[in-house]
RNA sequence: GGGCGCGUAGCUCAGUGGGAGAGCGCUCGCUUCACACGCGAGAGGUCGCUGGUUCGAACCCAGCCGCGCCCACCA
């Protein structure tokens, strides 16, 4: 079998020649038969295809599979499927920048319709279906692109189970799902204040804000009390005066209690608007008494909602300052401030009105400069308005205590990441908004609707029946109707918005698992075993799944959850697209090799943050390489010694030894992959490979050889080729191309479906091992070498005589192995003698 | 403001009650018959700071400093 060991293994093509060989063996197909218990079961995060692949990707997906490699190595049946999100916002911004259009859903359908050849100036207006089509051909192209790198990085996906977050199989869990909701009252529209991005024209949920430090300015600004006198309010807002409902204090504060009740006139506008008592007032803050506008920021809506205030709106969906007046002014003052305001950008209505209120005297003082956070979308550019329009909800609120119990019922991996979860769920403040004013997404399945004043009722919704989804709201037409009814009085009108992302991806452990479209795989599958993903979308993904799964099925989506940390740059800056410091990955995985780029990136243990580090590649790179030469090796001394037929030779103590530290490897490897700390493993698996090889090979080279007869080198023989056996298959959840070449010379079969090494076999085989036999010899033959390294010798030099002073048991364990350190250290004369320290004296040869 | 994590050799990181470690880098040596994509050896640290618990602390406790992240109604 030796024979098929090559003269001068070598690691390049290696990735290209076993990617095509489990493909063509289905290594990684997934064996439906199996039953739940079987089954371990991933839910793969789908990659946002619209992005790039960047080596923070290729860090975290090792990761996961490392675990899958272990799982199926320990028997189960891995279910690792593989899906592309590809709905959404990024791909919509991507499609526009790419093909140079902008979606105008006013416009009809053009089948003939062709890109512009990538036009630098106006973007070119097409229709909704138009810019849905170019989103999927572009997102083909970038699925195609990520499966080639995933496959060079060895994951072990079954890539016969692929999903996109926009196919229609994901489109009908979505419409399924938010269907049932409805149905059972968890699913609910509200016409409301919401968050709301003016670039992209979108409502925006709590889980997708995120604040900017900004420099802003307080105004100080004069209302006029009750009985003439001054109040002094401060804003960072005064474009929103006009807006203005109320003016509201701390109910303690004493200064400002005499006023409650009472009524205030507002600068430039004369409005008249109460003074009102709220405990959210500080007052501390500014003069301690504040204007609520609706509405410039979320304590706003919660002072409008909860003093049951009116509403005057005055910005638009665009971030202008809308036409008409908020109100009924009652001077022409007021007409002329408005004339100044309307049409203009918040900014831009910013500066005026600091000039007319100056003008008038209403402004105190200089606005005084101050940084402060603002709320902002976390993929937009412009602060977030706030505007009242209609949303569909998922009730959360209401259900938190229910998410924490199951948040405490997830294992986490590391368990600290649970507190993130929890101070999510605490911290809610709205019900989970899932409508988006947006195109290429999963369609609302509901239509309303018209009367015969052309009012659209949206108090009744007509919803399609499950057996029909998916529905396009925008084509399809609802049961009872026909065509040319469509936005006609008396007829209906489709719901025009998309579901946001997360509603779809919250259900990926539904769609992947096939759900009811393929029920027999769903009970295999699901809940399922592992939920990988990073910890910025842990109040994201993670906790809109656990709310889908709880909602639809009761229980959790998962047991575990293993949480990867991020790759940081050398500055340890978190490498993202927007820094610029991003490293594409293929470069790296062809200068260095699959293996080696995995090596790094599964040296990053679970959660943690870990440096981009090329050097961590290089060392991977060497220990694959050294792992080629190293079989290489014990295959050339094991020789017919592999795999013979009949009764295994008796074993030597150096080589029991040898393999009870082995056994020991194996007991750790095993605990820190079921704990999900693959890292650990690799680190142990590693440490005692290098000992194997400096050590254990050096020591046994010359008996392998038949220095000392037959038996002697039958144990070795035997010992070598378990310990091969055995360390190969421990490092093929991480280094799967070269531990599979290296199987491929003497074994059948994969490596990767071979069982993961069991320590109690190896007991077994072993017997009784003393390990202080091996640490003894190993010692001995260190002195020796550093007596030789000292003379500045070879390690060929040939040693007059070595002493070994040591302690009665390590000498007796010594002497087991006597032979082979002579020969390991090319002694001629080898003493021993008693001693409370150990200590080697080495007399070289005079010739060296 | 609240919470979580981190702080160990120049760098990247292991180490959770009893000898301060690994790899890289650096220095020196070795044509060694598996590997020069190699082998051997060496130098290098007040384990962030202060106090406490203990016979004994890198490790446990308290406080502080620094870094990062998450959360928070941010007039």
């Amino acid at each position: 079998m030796s024979a098929a060991v090559p003269e001068k293994p070598a690691l390049d093509g290696l990735e290209r020649r076993w990617i095509e060989r489990w493909e063509a063996a289905g290594t990684y197909r997934f064996d439906r038969t199996a039953i739940r218990d079987q089954v371990y079961s991933i839910d793969t995060p789908p990659p946002t295809v619209s992005g790039s692949l960047h080596v923070g990707h290729v860090f975290s997906y090792t990761h996961t599979d490392t675990v899958a490699r272990f799982q199926r190595m320990r028997g189960r049946e891995v279910f690792y499927p593989m899906g592309w999100d590809d709905n959404g916002l990024p791909t919509e911004r991507r499609v526009q920048n790419y093909f140079g259009v902008r979606c105008d859903p006013s416009l009809p359908y053009d089948p003939e319709f062709a890109p512009p050849v990538r036009a630098d100036g106006q973007a070119v207006p097409v229709s909704r279906p138009n810019f849905v089509e170019l989103c999927h051909r572009l997102t083909a192209e970038d699925e195609k692109a990520f499966e080639e790198l995933w496959r060079f990085l060895g994951l072990s996906v079954d890539w016969t189970m692929t999903y996109a977050t926009i196919d229609e199989r994901a489109q009908r869990a979505s419409q399924r799902s938010f269907l049932r909701l409805l149905g059972v009252g968890l699913a609910y529209q509200s016409e409301a204040p919401t968050l709301w991005d003016v670039d992209f024209q979108t409502a925006v949920a709590q889980a997708e804000l995120e604040d900017r430090e900004e420099t802003g300015a307080y105004h100080r600004v004069r209302f006029a009390g009750p009985d003439g006198s001054a109040i002094e309010i401060d804003t960072t807002r005064p474009e929103l005066l006009p807006a203005c409902v109320a003016l509201v204090a701390h109910p303690d504060d004493a200064r400002y209690q005499p006023l409650f009740g009472a009524t205030a006139t507002t600068p430039l506008f004369g409005a008249r608007v109460p003074i009102t008592a709220h405990h959210l007032a500080e007052p501390e803050k500014g003069t301690g008494i504040a204007m609520i506008c609706t509405f410039g920021d979320t304590t706003d809506v919660a002072w409008w909602r909860e003093l049951g205030l009116p509403v005057r709106a005055i910005v638009q969906r665009d971030g202008r300052i809308q036409d008409a007046p908020p109100f009924r002014f009652e001077s022409p003052d007021a007409h002329d401030h408005w004339d100044e305001l309307r049409g203009k950008t918040v900014a831009q209505a910013r500066r005026r009105i600091a000039e007319l209120l100056a003008e008038s005297g209403d402004l105190v003082g200089e606005p005084r400069p101050v940084t402060h956070a603002v709320k902002y979308f976390e993929k937009g550019s412009r602060p977030l308005e706030i505007v009242t329009s209609r949303q569909w909800f998922i009730r959360t609120l209401e259900h938190t205590d229910a998410f924490l119990a199951r948040g405490a019922e997830l294992a986490w991996h590391p368990p600290y990441m649970q507190s993130r979860y929890e101070s999510w769920v605490k911290g809610l403040n709205s019900d989970w908004l899932i409508s988006r004013q947006r195109f290429f997404g999963v369609p609302f399945p509901l239509w309303y609707p018209v009367g015969e004043d052309g009012a659209v009722d949206y108090g009744h919704p007509l919803v399609p029946a499950e057996d029909d989804l998916p529905v396009d709201p925008s084509t399809d037409v609802p049961a009872g109707y026909t065509a040319d009814q469509r936005d006609r009085p008396g007829g209906f009108t489709g719901d025009a918005d998309v579901m946001d992302t997360w509603a779809t991806s919250s259900l990926t452990p539904q769609i992947a698992g096939g759900w009811e479209d393929d029920a027999d795989l769903f009970l295999r599958v699901f809940p399922m075993d592992l939920r990988p993903q990073a910890h910025e979308i842990i109040r994201t993904w993670l906790f809109s799944t656990v709310v889908r799964s709880h909602f639809e099925h009761n229980c959790l989506p998962w047991t575990d959850a293993a949480i990867s940390g991020w790759v940081l740059d050398p500055e340890r800056k978190k490498m993202s697209k927007s820094k610029g410091n991003v490293i594409t990955p293929l470069g790296l995985l062809e200068q260095y090799g699959a293996d080696a780029v995995r090596y790094w990136a599964a040296s990053g243990r679970p959660g943690v943050d870990t440096a981009f580090d090329e050097g961590q590649m290089r060392v991977g790179r060497r220990l694959a390489i050294k792992l080629l030469n190293a079989s290489r090796f014990v295959l050339a001394l094991a020789g017919e010694g592999v795999g013979a037929a009949g009764d295994p030779p008796e074993l030597m103590p150096l080589d029991r030894a040898m393999l009870g530290r082995l056994a020991g490897l194996v007991d750790e490897a095993t605990a820190a992959f079921s704990g999900y700390d693959y890292a650990r493993a690799l680190e142990r698996t590693e440490s005692l490979f290098w000992e194997f090889c400096d050590d254990y090979l050096e020591l046994v080279k010359s008996r392998a050889y038949g220095s000392q007869g037959e038996a002697a080198a039958a144990s070795a023989h035997h010992a070598l080729s378990l310990a091969l056996s055995a360390l190969l298959r421990l490092f093929a959840p991480f280094l799967p191309f070269v531990t599979e070449e290296v199987w491929s010379w003497w074994q059948e079969g994969s490596v990767h479906r071979a069982p993961w090494p069991r320590a109690d076999e190896l007991r077994a085989a072993v017997g009784d091992a003393d390990p202080l036999v091996l640490e003894a010899a190993a010692a001995a033959l260190g002195e020796v070498r550093k007596a030789k390294t000292a003379a500045r010798a070879s390690m060929r030099a040939e040693v007059a005589r070595a002493a070994v002073a040591d302690t009665t048991p390590r000498l007796a364990a010594l002497a087991l192995a006597a032979d082979d350190v002579k020969e390991a250290g090319r002694i001629a004369r080898f003493d021993v003698e008693p001693a409370d320290t150990f200590s080697v004296t080495v007399q070289l040869a005079a010739d060296g």
